[in-house]
DNA sequence: CAAATAATTTTACGCGCGTAAAGTTTTTTA
DNA sequence: TAAAAAACTTTACGCGCGTAAAATTATTTG
């Protein structure tokens, strides 16, 4: 192996024979040097190992290509999936992604954004914990900072919200369950970590006086993200005191699901669509592991591309036209029913 | 508001009426300053908002507080949750974690480490992808920084590796099997991503043969690391064509045994411990959802805490004693067998 | 209280690259 | 082919902080 150490820019300059500030602009933008100049210089660099140092290159910049992506909670598989799919549209936009989990925590979140804050990112995705947010905290670094917000929308935080268009996913599935069975019942959280649960709420509620039925909502207790645990403990509750008005349940979501059906397994009862179970339950947000339940899990999927790719989309574009000064604007994509055995 | 604007440690050395040497010593090491000089900065950086440039300390400093996290596959809740709780040390210890996934692509993995020479990482923890990492690259990387290699061992990566300890927990698992009833069939992955799995076959057949049992194991197709819908197609076509050679499944990890239990559900196969049920299945990992599934899984947990414990501690006193020509190490934690009602 | 020691200030240079300005060369246009 | 435009080179300074050395000041020790 004979390949040169090369270690700076100026010593990549006198290997490659092009002067220092045409390199500075060819990292910059390849296309911005001449056709002969760019070849000359990635014919070099596959002869050498040489790449710009990052902190250089940052420093005595305005803006930066970091891109900050900030989830509520990575062991959330939702999350994780969603944070997979934006980090990949991120790098193929030629940005540098860098992906932080609040671990369900409002001071980390904080902690987060001011990590953000000191590598001076282009712009930032955020996925904000909701109820239990410093909302003048994240007002703030908003302020500072091109910022989409995703999942949960903080009226006021952020250039932008895009997110799941939870009446209309709620109401899909209300219709769906009545067309083809009792009406539900609606299981949900009462004091839910994340502001979609109060949207598929009201919309439960509005579908269901369309319908001309008596909505029945069973708000359980419990806190923080551990949904499956509090879907099972409130499941076994409201099984074991008979307190469901119908045979139908309508999770607000699907890890509440999930605890809900290892409920009603252990209580001996039969779940699915079929004639001869006891009980229907769906959820909300095709969850990873939603097609691996006992039985498979009809829920409703979120757009989760579409979400992705019109986040950093938009969030681009108010990078490049560096001008924040336009209108918040929401954007919501509809869910697709997903039925499985459940329900 | 009358907070003054502060743009550099010039300015907040006037401020504070503190040379600026020393301010830079004591953002190095708040313990390397006088009392008395502790207390002038703390006051005055409480009277404004400064705080030094991330980019313009790591530019000229040979080891920087950065701290690197590579694991596999993010969207696996199994590494978010060691990735968690690995976080919350590093963040302990005074670093800043960056927490990068190589989502199952081994271009990916060898990218994000180029990813990380970078920042300059005074240490980086790696889970890798296995067998199809590109061991090379890893190795180079390990010989540029303190890295510890922990989940999958990939032998002379890293200087030090902490573990699972795969062959006591598959022995243990082994043994309660057979002495609760039919001894266990083994359920695998033909060709599996992560290498413990050829740790945990190899100690499933020591076992039987301790035990003077013939054992049997079960390889299914499949590449990627969307092992429940590997573990589900798999676990179809062996109970369609009848191969278990008895009532006990013992699968290689959790996330194929919970596609297994999906598969014996759709077939009308009861799961469970007790006498009415067709089959008895056990999983390994104690992957966070295992306690949700239906029935719920037995297996056997990793000691996520000390893992993640004693990987942040020894990555922590190879950087304090810059001695790398330390033995490369190897630490195994015993796993601990979790009941509940498959097995 | 003088001497020894420790901490701080002053001064100065360096890190690797961004970027602006002026001059030179190459390419495009008419 | 001359003129205009575009791309490049040279030169030079700046970003914000690390860090070394020498001089000064404050604290501790006996």
């Amino acid at each position: 192996m004979n390949i040169p150490k090369i270690r700076n820019m100026e010593e990549f300059a006198s290997f490659s024979g092009i002067s220092r500030p045409t390199i500075s602009r060819f990292f910059h933008d390849p296309d911005s040097v001449r056709p002969a100049t760019r070849e000359k210089l990635e014919q070099a660099l596959s002869q050498c190992e040489y790449r710009p140092n990052i902190f250089a290159i940052n420093q005595n910049r305005k803006l930066t290509k970091n891109l900050g992506i900030v989830v509520p909670y990575l062991a959330d598989p939702f999350f994780a999936e969603i944070a997979r799919r934006i980090e990949n549209l991120v790098i193929n936009a030629g940005f540098r992604p860098i992906l932080l989990s609040s671990h369900g925590d409002p001071a980390l979140e904080v902690a987060n954004l001011d990590s953000l804050r000191s590598i001076k990112p282009a712009g930032v995705l955020l996925a904000p914990l909701g109820r239990t947010s410093d909302t003048d905290a994240l007002a703030k670094f908003c302020s500072d900072f091109p910022t989409i917000n995703f999942d949960a929308n903080i009226y006021g935080i952020g250039d932008a919200f895009i997110g799941h268009d939870n009446s209309h996913a709620t109401k899909v599935m209300v219709e769906y369950l009545t067309r083809s069975g009792d009406a539900p019942v609606f299981f949900e959280m009462l004091t839910p970590p994340n502001p979609n649960a109060g949207k598929r709420r009201l919309a439960y509620l509005d579908s269901m006086e369309e319908l001309g039925l008596e909505p029945h909502i069973i708000s359980i207790e419990g806190e923080g993200w551990e949904l499956e645990e509090i879907g099972y403990k409130g499941g076994l509750n409201v099984l074991q005191k008979k307190e469901l008005s119908t045979s139908t349940v309508f999770c607000s979501n699907d890890r509440l699901a999930i605890g809900f059906l290892a409920a009603a397994f252990e209580m001996g009862l039969r779940v699915g669509i079929d004639n001869d179970s006891d009980l229907r339950v769906a959820g909300h947000d095709n969850h990873p592991f939603s097609r691996f339940t006992c039985p498979t899990l009809t829920t409703i999927s979120h757009n989760y591309s579409e979400i992705a790719k019109n986040s950093v989309e938009t969030l681009m574009s108010i990078i490049a036209s560096e001008n924040r000064d336009l209108e918040r604007k929401t954007l919501l994509f509809g869910g697709e029913l997903v039925m499985r055995a459940s329900a």
